[in-house]
RNA sequence: GGGGGUGUACUCAAGCAGUCAACGAGGGCAGACUGUAAAUCUGCUGGCCUUGUGCCUACGUAGGUGCAAAUCCUACCGCCCCCA
């Protein structure tokens, strides 16, 4: 278990390598697909493998609502429970900290100490939230989130954090901070102990710290110090491309916490991104990425599609597109792209067929995975500088 | 033949004297989406322009009442139902 790099960069900080999971290897640079709820949306299992995921990504906090990490744990794990075998990434259940609370606080109003029916409220021994299947109360503590990663088995496991969207607050800033260590320590004293008691459902666990501070130097030197000093498995940069900001400000965040984590080791972009941003990520260091992108854009009509050295993204419910009788993208190898005309694909859209969200789905996906082959292929060839100069989105 | 009902913007459908260029839904158009409460969400959807408590044209057709009509009256046209 770990992480090997195969071959660097000459001319940036780029690197391919290998992740050793107890469910295989992950070549890097890697994209996981988002299965939230154990299942990456409309598609099967066999289709995600046939397609070239490496590793898919699944989250604590919805698992843990629905059905619940204690029966997924009892059917031996979520690899079983899903019945995939490849490995599996679990997010901490901290973005939901952020992203629930945000919109129950616009709902209910900042201070509202009851608000109904999902009750998010930050204390530091963890968070407080009142399920909306039921409405019972539930705490999400540091050690909860690796316990319920635990019973999920999942091969990469990540400690649960805190972050703002209020970029340019430093003082909150500094508090998400200070706490995503206080908890970083907890995690990894919990996990420990899992792991030398022999209590890992996945005794190949890994374990990631995450590395916050927005965009303020000292904070996120300060960040990457203090969880590297921890001495995770691996890393996430996290609370990146939450508050609107350009491209150029996700990417000095990420320039900002690398230096400062050790080189050799796995590096997650959380959350990031478009196709720009991840050859951009790439270039400076990151090694695996995770998106919702691809799927959910997908669900909502875009496409994203070959153009020149780069790529555009369609929307396929467009007018243009209703006697449009060629192939979405014609150099793409998805089900799609060889069966279907955009003609047909806009029709699907427009009538509401689920056939359309399931095929452009895999057209994405497939577009990213293709992505991160060709991204590896020219690592190893030497030409990524090339690839990546020219490539960006072309509208 | 007798009685009753109905006709509203691309469609369905509210409104039944002024706050109506006209609720709502669909459709259409545009936009958003970055560790997924997202097959979701947000605008716009009669015309014109000097973009405004602006001007035209519009609620089957033609008249009328009234300061004011999609809303009331009359006639006509179309459609629907019931009784013979």
């Amino acid at each position: 278990m770990g992480f090997e790099i195969l071959i660097k960069d000459k001319k940036s900080q780029a690197r391919t390598g290998i992740l050793k999971t107890a469910h295989g290897k992950v070549r890097t640079p890697v994209f996981l697909p988002i299965g939230t709820r154990g299942t990456v949306k409309s598609v099967r299992n066999d289709e995600l493998h046939d397609w070239g995921a490496e590793m898919l990504l699944a989250n604590t906090y919805h698992l843990w609502i629905q059905p619940g990490d204690e029966l997924i744990g009892r059917t031996g794990g979520l690899h079983k429970f899903m019945n995939w075998d490849g490995p599996i990434f679990t997010d901490s259940g901290g973005f939901q900290i952020f992203s629930l609370g945000e919109k129950m606080a616009k709902r209910n109003g900042p201070d509202n100490e009851e608000p109904a029916p999902f009750n998010v409220r930050g204390k530091d021994t963890g968070i407080y939230f009142q399920s909306d299947l039921d409405g019972k109360k539930m705490e999400l503590t540091p050690e909860k989130s690796v316990e319920i990663q635990n019973n999920l088995g999942s091969d990469v496991s990540v400690v649960l954090d805190e972050f703002t969207g209020d970029l340019n607050d430093f003082e909150k800033v500094e508090q998400t901070v200070e706490r995503t260590t206080r908890w970083a320590k907890r995690a990894k004293e919990r996990f420990q102990k899992l792991k030398t008691g022999g209590q890992l459902l996945n005794p190949g666990q890994l374990q990631l710290g995450i590395v916050q501070g927005a965009n303020f130097i000292d904070l996120r030197k300060k960040s990457a110090e203090e969880i590297s000093a921890l001495g995770f498995d691996g890393y996430c940069i996290g609370g990146v491309a939450v508050g609107g900001e350009t491209q150029d400000k996700m990417l000095e965040a990420v320039d900002l916490s690398l230096p400062y984590l050790e080189e050799g080791k796995f590096r997650h972009l959380l959350g990031i991104g478009n196709p720009e941003n991840i050859v951009q990520a790439v270039a400076r260091g990151c090694d695996s990425f995770d998106c919702v992108i691809p799927t959910r854009e997908a669900r909502h009509g875009k496409a994203y599609v070959s153009h020149d050295n780069g790529y555009q993204t369609l929307n396929i419910l467009k007018p243009e597109f209703r006697d449009d009788f060629s192939p979405l993208d014609k150099n793409c190898d998805c089900y799609a792209c060889r069966n279907h005309t955009s003609a047909y694909l806009n029709h699907l859209f427009k009538s509401g067929e689920i056939l359309g969200i399931r095929l452009l789905t895999e057209h994405n996906l497939r577009f990213y995975l293709n992505l991160m082959k060709k991204i590896r292929k020219t690592i190893n060839d030497g030409s990524f500088e090339k690839m990546v100069k020219n490539y960006k989105n072309r509208p």
